[in-house]
DNA sequence: CATGAATGAGACTTCATTCAT
DNA sequence: TATGAATGAAGTCTCATTCAT
């Protein structure tokens, strides 16, 4: 019984948040009204609020799991690749720069929508989350094998993500003032004359 | 006579541009509704309608008013410094970031209205602007004199800008993962690598 | 369950009803803003909008209820009085006229709020709805019966509505250049001519 | 000077008058805005509550004048056509009512415009108004030639224009539901059997 | 007289949220 | 749990009218 009934409520769930994440990416988080969610998942009307707090509260949902997923599905494709051809902290990074820009240019309307809506609130949940910190964890590994401190690594990536999150957002959104293939060149030049010396 | 009247117009705009930055800036733009900022600008809506198409359009005019003054007022001091003290390329990109970082820490509610409120129009606008074109020239000149191309001076200096903005953004406003000053040596250090070599 | 919503349903539309009708006929529709009408509804001003497109669309709907009860009252009492006593056409006529000459006059207001909000889209709902084709066909029976075509029935019924509908506002409304009861003698000369020969 | 600035004056009024009809006439009054009004007669806003109450004071004043130029012409096809051949009061009635409804043919939007805005105030204007009264007088006089009185020739012709005129609104305006040429014969018999008899 | 920027009441409408069923 | 009608505060915007110039 209690069985049917969790699935029941993951359905519904799933069905909000496929009706929501079309619609705030098509439209626009303000856009988007309550309405249009629960027309587009076939619910009534009542029942988003015994899901999801407000509609922001739903966007943050929407945003913290499709990036859990993206960093868990680059940190195995990188674990993949490493097993194979063991790499160094510079490759590792620039595989996965390489791995997050990808998943940017297939889908830009969620480059937008998770850009647009970052909050202190949403940005104290992703580095919360286990994924993340699997991420930071190896990097430091790597990078501490090379010599270097552990700050040090952790500032640096993430030094090198403000810069190419910037620069992803301005040229694949604002489309201004570079397009994003013209600047690859400096960009990756600047990745590894940031990681090394 | 129409002196009179064109003054007049320039108060009443003013005030509506005081009101709006600092309900916006203390609010929240979506938060902040017409009503509002009419009555702390002693003005009556219909004024409001005289001078902007709705709420969005004045953040537009608000955010490049306020850059256009920094970036002028920034490059005044640049000049400024740099008739006193020739500086190098490298010395210029710093001088000009740490104004730009100073505009920040001094009003970190503008900082957060601008990276929430930049859209491609507005984008587009600041680029249009005389102030922007200035900095821009200055810097392609000053890097053009070591030996390098027009191009990559832009695009260097673009780069450095898309991290040092994000950077900002991140931790004075979401501040996470990092406080802006724990990172500044390995900020300065990156800035410099990317410069260089 | 659904019975009791239901029944809800109509009370509120009927309450909206009644306090738009009451303010129409009272200010005007100009001068009846919707929040006179929710508030005399005691209904809230969302409600309003769940029944209706807009202010005009409600002047609508109540004028064609309004028509339809008073063409559908007139109709029994016709049919009540034609089995008592059997009419010819023009005593038919003569009774139908009569019936809507009472009916204006006991509710000026209505008149007032019926000729001023003629318009080619409610005209063609009022041509549509079942009560209007039952008199018509009514009194093209009883026409033919003496001998004349249906065109001319409808036709001279036509006539006769246009003259009397006309006097009425025009007497009760706008009380010029003559009185009501004034008139009549001439009126239902005229009627009866050109019913008859 | 005096009569420079009277003709001024007149010249205002005109472009008023003028870009309000056209606009009263297409648009209709409600969606007509003063700053349209002023717009197309090309003088300020503040000019036009110089020589106005309002915006429905100019309405009246556009349906008077409009009002009185066509039944003044009439009068004056009247006399001219009746000097050539003496008519009886019938073909007076008929030639008058002739020529209203081919100006009303001729300017639809005017027998809106007409019938849309007959208030109490305006018809009180038109029935004082001199180009009336010498119609009135006409009619009288013919009639009375006949034999009849005075009252009945008033009213009479009073039903005939109520019915042509609720029929010209109706089969012009309302298009409903009957064309207007469809109706003429058994109309025009109306007319000969209300005088006749 | 002429102007048109300023006014501000108020129009119409939306939509996040609640709650009786 | 699920529903969706009802809510009403809040929103944006219009436009007739005034008044300082």
């Amino acid at each position: 019984m209690a069985g049917k009934l969790l699935e029941n409520k993951r359905i519904k769930m799933g069905r909000l948040y496929d009706a929501a994440y079309e619609l705030f990416t098509k439209k626009g988080v303000h856009a988007t009204v309550v309405d249009d969610i629960v027309r587009h998942a076939g619910v009534a009307k009542g029942t988003f609020y015994l899901y999801c707090k407000d509609k922001y509260d739903l966007v943050d949902k929407i945003i913290l799991r499709k990036t859990s997923v993206l960093l868990n599905d680059t940190m195995k494709a990188l674990e993949r690749r490493g097993r194979e051809h063991p790499m160094t902290f510079e490759q590792n990074v620039v595989f996965f720069v390489d791995a997050l820009i990808r998943a940017f240019r297939n889908d830009k309307r969620f480059l937008e929508l998770f850009f647009k809506n970052l909050s202190p609130s949403l940005f104290e949940q992703l580095f919360r989350c286990a994924e993340f910190e699997n991420v930071r964890a190896l990097f430091t590994r790597n990078f501490m094998r090379g010599g270097g401190t552990s700050e040090a690594a952790g500032q640096r990536l993430y030094l090198i993500v403000c810069m190419v999150g910037a620069h992803c957002y301005s040229s694949m959104i604002l489309q201004k003032p570079y397009g994003f293939d013209e600047v690859s060149p400096e960009l990756y030049r600047a990745i590894r004359r940031i990681l090394t010396g």
